[in-house]
RNA sequence: GGCCCCAUCGUCUAACGGUCAGGACGUAAGCUUUUCAAGCUUAAAAUCGGGGUUCGAUUCCCCGUGGGGUCACCA
């Protein structure tokens, strides 16, 4: 096998034993980000040599993961279909009597499993992130390598492949540390020459323990499912255990003026591309880091705020319960801004609605007469002044010119005249019934002229 | 337990051996304001401990302590 040494090769090699989990995107990720910058070339390989637990649905909740996340390959392989290639590596070995059959008495049936004689010697190599690591491998035994001259176990196929494919870089999780020193054992066993290992640190549950599906939500897909931005995901996956190189900000010694901090410092906030430019493996943390969902949150916000006002709407209208979704179409350009100043998150729509945040943009909400009334006034006789003014004022407005920008200047100055707590209030609780909810002038442009008048109708019948 | 890795605000992190230990998330307060949200401003908040080396350690070395990973005919 000859390869263009020059050629960076990364891969990514999922075992189709469960769904695409966070800390496994993000290897996919880091090996992605690493093979673009260096215009290198980027394998899935789908690691499907236990049949028992490998399954067809779990290859495609990673393949339909990956692909959401922008993360494409350029070559794929399934090693479950890779017998013969393996056993011409295996062959040989068992020729030169490196592996021998196992337990013993199988020896002579030339059945059993294989084993690899452990040539019991120290094993340094250097890690890109933390530098040499030395590990005594006599300590290992001679380990299990393969269930028949045709399926190699983990370490073997691993070796096999990364050799066959002209793997360049084995970027991984930090768990799998302790496994390089066998497959260098049996890189050398087989003639393979060894590529850079860069092992990334682990994700961590707040716990600090290793992200579990047991104890977290951690399924990629369903990150899609909520409604996150699969580039807010990548950039939160990145920062977690690798650092931009930010802008730094101008220390020079104080002087009076504080004029040196330069405005143009990183939010920390970047796409796809700037992150494949940004990208070093020099900046990669060395110990795990905690999964923290509210960062995500606050990126996937960030995002959220970048995307076209058009593309927007067409996705939280998924998101909308189907009473929204009947509105004119201006009012619901109004209740989709509305909604963005409220959500970190799609599904937070959700929540919202549940917790009946929006129910009074299509019922007449109910309340007690009291709660119309701003702070401590009581006066029923100039509420109903009030009311009866702004229902004059929202008449005089025309149908088409029911927006909120335009029912804001209609009452202003008479809201400003006569306290605008006193008037506003009322206003905004006749329309949402809600001590808390958006200012009357958007409430009333997504009810529509007609039925703002009339909520404030029936609050004016209320009050006597 | 053996082996390996790691250690800066609650969290993610910055700091060629010399900074007032910086930024971001979150939290709190203030501003704005008809309430909420959003936005803006500000605040509180960290170098695990002990020894070295050095004029000077977050930074280099050693020892503790703590945390994590890994020890399959799984990957």
């Amino acid at each position: 096998m000859t390869h263009n040494s020059n050629k960076v090769i990364t891969r990514f090699a999922p075992s189709p034993t469960g769904a695409l989990h966070i800390g496994s995107a993000r290897t996919a990720l880091f090996n992605f980000i690493f093979a673009k910058q260096n215009k290198g070339k980027f394998i899935l390989r789908i690691e499907d040599t236990d049949k028992e637990r490998s399954k067809k649905e779990y290859e495609k909740d990673i393949l339909d993961g990956l692909q959401w996340l922008g993360i494409e390959h350029d070559e794929i392989y399934y090693q479950s279909k890779r017998e013969d290639i393996y056993e011409k590596y295996i062959q040989p070995l068992l020729e030169k009597e490196i592996i021998y059959f196992s337990p013993p008495e199988e020896e002579e049936k030339k059945e059993g499993i294989l084993r690899f004689k452990n040539p019991n010697k120290k094993i340094t190599f250097n890690d890109e992130v933390r530098g040499d690591i030395t590990f005594d491998t006599t300590e290992l035994g001679d380990f299990a390598i393969a269930r028949d001259k045709q399926t190699p176990l983990y370490h073997l196929a691993v070796v096999i492949d990364d050799h066959e494919m002209g793997i360049t870089d084995v970027i991984r999780g930090e768990d799998h540390i302790s496994n390089t020193p066998r497959q260098i054992l049996l890189q050398e066993a087989i003639g393979a020459s060894r590529p850079r290992y860069t092992h990334i640190p682990l994700i961590l549950a707040p716990d600090r323990t290793k992200l579990s599906k047991r104890t977290n939500a951690t399924a990629i897909l369903d990150y899609k499912k909520e409604g996150y931005l699969p580039v807010a995901l990548i950039n939160f996956m990145t920062l977690l255990g690798w650092s931009p190189q930010v802008k730094t900000e101008n220390r020079q010694p104080i002087t009076d003026n504080k004029q040196q901090i330069t405005d143009d410092v990183d939010d920390g906030i970047f796409s796809a591309d700037e992150l494949v430019k940004r990208f070093s493996v020099s900046a990669i943390q060395k110990g795990g880091a905690i999964f923290d969902i509210n960062k995500l949150r606050f990126i996937n916000r960030e995002h959220l705020k970048k995307i076209p006002f058009e593309r927007l709407k067409a996705e939280i209208e998924l998101f909308l319960p189907s009473e929204m979704r009947k509105m004119t179409p201006q009012a619901h350009s109004v209740l989709i801004q509305v909604i963005m100043e409220k959500i970190d998150v799609f599904s937070d729509i959700e929540a919202l609605y549940k917790a009946g945040e929006f129910t009074y943009f299509w019922e007449q909400p109910t309340y007690t007469v009291e709660a119309l009334f701003w702070k401590e006034e009581k006066d029923s006789a100039t509420l109903a002044e009030n009311i009866d003014k702004l229902v004059q004022l929202l008449s005089e407005i025309s149908q088409e010119q029911f927006t909120a920008d335009v029912v804001k200047k209609h009452i202003w100055s008479y809201a400003t005249e006569r306290g605008r707590g006193s008037v506003l209030w009322p206003f905004r609780f006749a329309l949402s019934g809600k001590e808390k909810s958006p200012d009357p002038f958007v409430i009333a442009e997504i009810l529509g002229k007609e039925e703002t008048i009339r909520r404030l109708e029936y609050a004016r019948e209320k009050l006597f």
